[in-house]
DNA sequence: AGGGCGCGTTACAAACTCTCACAATTCCTC
DNA sequence: GAGGAATTGTGAGAGTTTGTAACGCGCCCT
């Protein structure tokens, strides 16, 4: 999800999927063409931890975050996800994880058990399936690479890095989630990337305006440095 | 991989496999069984950062530590394999991460493109792969829920937790594997982990026997509430 | 306009982990 | 079995982050 790309309709460099490859990936735009759209307003949510996984849902806009409710009643949020992005995908019969829009945002949703069927026929939405969860996986492993064992301006900073990978408009990174969704997801606390994003002001390395939500990156290579990327 | 099902043969409820899946259900199994074998020594690497993917391994013995290395030489553990488990998946040419042996252990190598092309027209096989990665992705999803916002006692717990539901003999819990290698897996330093460990065995909670490398669970209930699961 | 409310920022004391130091133990080699 | 290397365990002080508690700001409502 973060720092990773859509699921397109990929172009295999093989010829095998002639057969059921062309037409899985038919079925999917298909599918996802008619599928049923749903708005959500900031912090509604798609699905909870313990619903039953009835549904797969694709981002088409906003951010959804992806977390897990601790027994103390902290949140740790584990990954965004962005439009192009899957989300509810897995093997169990429940969701493992909650998944709350944090700003308006837009999802479809398609059969989970319609979309798994398919996949044991057709090898081509299999594939993609599992490439889709790949890079869930590979975002999965960065995050934990980030707030494993670093600082917090290495992890504020880190995070900035990925957003703007992720979503480049020039070197102005969107904000579209509030400070406690930040913190829950680097595992510090709203006061902490509060104190982090001024410290980083005040380097010069960046610049926050719009009442926090927009953040202007000035100084790119000395932000790298300060992720140790 | 911990706290993961092996990748074995599944049993479809659906008929659609009897085609391409079963056929490819033979085939991994038959590849696996002509696999190349390797032993590797403590601290050997199966694959490192950067090296060409040019196969997939699956655990047969031992312990591999699956980690990157920051810029400042610092190593961040994401997950320790078990025997059962798949290494070296994904779609990038090259691997994102190293992977290194904790004890004497033994793997066995599959062609990463042999693979990779048969699960493109074997939806059976791509699920399968498919599943792999859904449950590293659990991994990693819960390790990032541990590692993310909680103290060193919560999270020497939660490991301990992770490993007993991992390879339950009884209570009984073999460390296969050097205190650094769990301090790098939590994300904290090697004193810390020593220090928790010596608190949780005056709490009467746990015992360490054997040069600290086999730890049996005395109190399972109080264990899970320290790791607030 | 005024009051309430959510959110972001700042300050300071408290808590935790880290760093550094060294002792104790285990493992390995000779 | 003895010596040496590696690993683990323990202690004290330093450093960073956290938690608590303010305050400022913008927005909505009456």
């Amino acid at each position: 999800m973060l720092g990773t790309h859509h699921l397109e309709t990929p172009t295999h460099p093989k010829s095998a999927r002639e057969n059921a490859g062309a037409r899985g990936s038919r079925s999917l735009d298909e599918r996802l063409a008619y599928a049923l759209e749903r708005r959500l307003e900031p912090k509604e949510h798609v699905f909870c931890e313990g619903d039953p996984r009835t549904h797969v849902f694709r981002v088409e806009e906003g951010v959804i975050a992806i977390y897990k409710t601790l027994f103390d009643g902290r949140r740790r949020i584990i990954d965004f996800a962005y439009p192009g992005d899957f989300i509810g995908l897995g093997m169990l019969g429940e969701h493992i994880m909650s998944a709350q829009a944090t700003c308006q945002s837009k999802v479809r949703c398609l059969s989970a058990s319609a979309l798994e069927n398919l996949a044991e026929t057709d090898a081509s939405l299999a594939l993609k399936l599992y490439k889709s969860v790949c890079q869930d996986l590979a975002a999965a492993r960065n995050l934990l690479v980030t707030v494993g064992q670093r600082s917090a301006v290495e992890r504020v900073a880190a995070f900035l890095l990925t957003l703007h990978r992720r979503s480049a408009e020039g070197d102005v990174v969107k904000l579209a989630m509030r400070r406690s969704d930040i913190a829950d997801l680097l595992g510090l606390t709203i006061e902490t990337v509060s104190r982090t994003l001024t410290k980083l002001r005040e380097m010069d390395v960046i610049d926050v305006e719009q009442g926090g939500t927009t953040v202007t990156l000035r100084d790119l290579p000395r932000l790298t440095d300060l992720a140790n990327e």
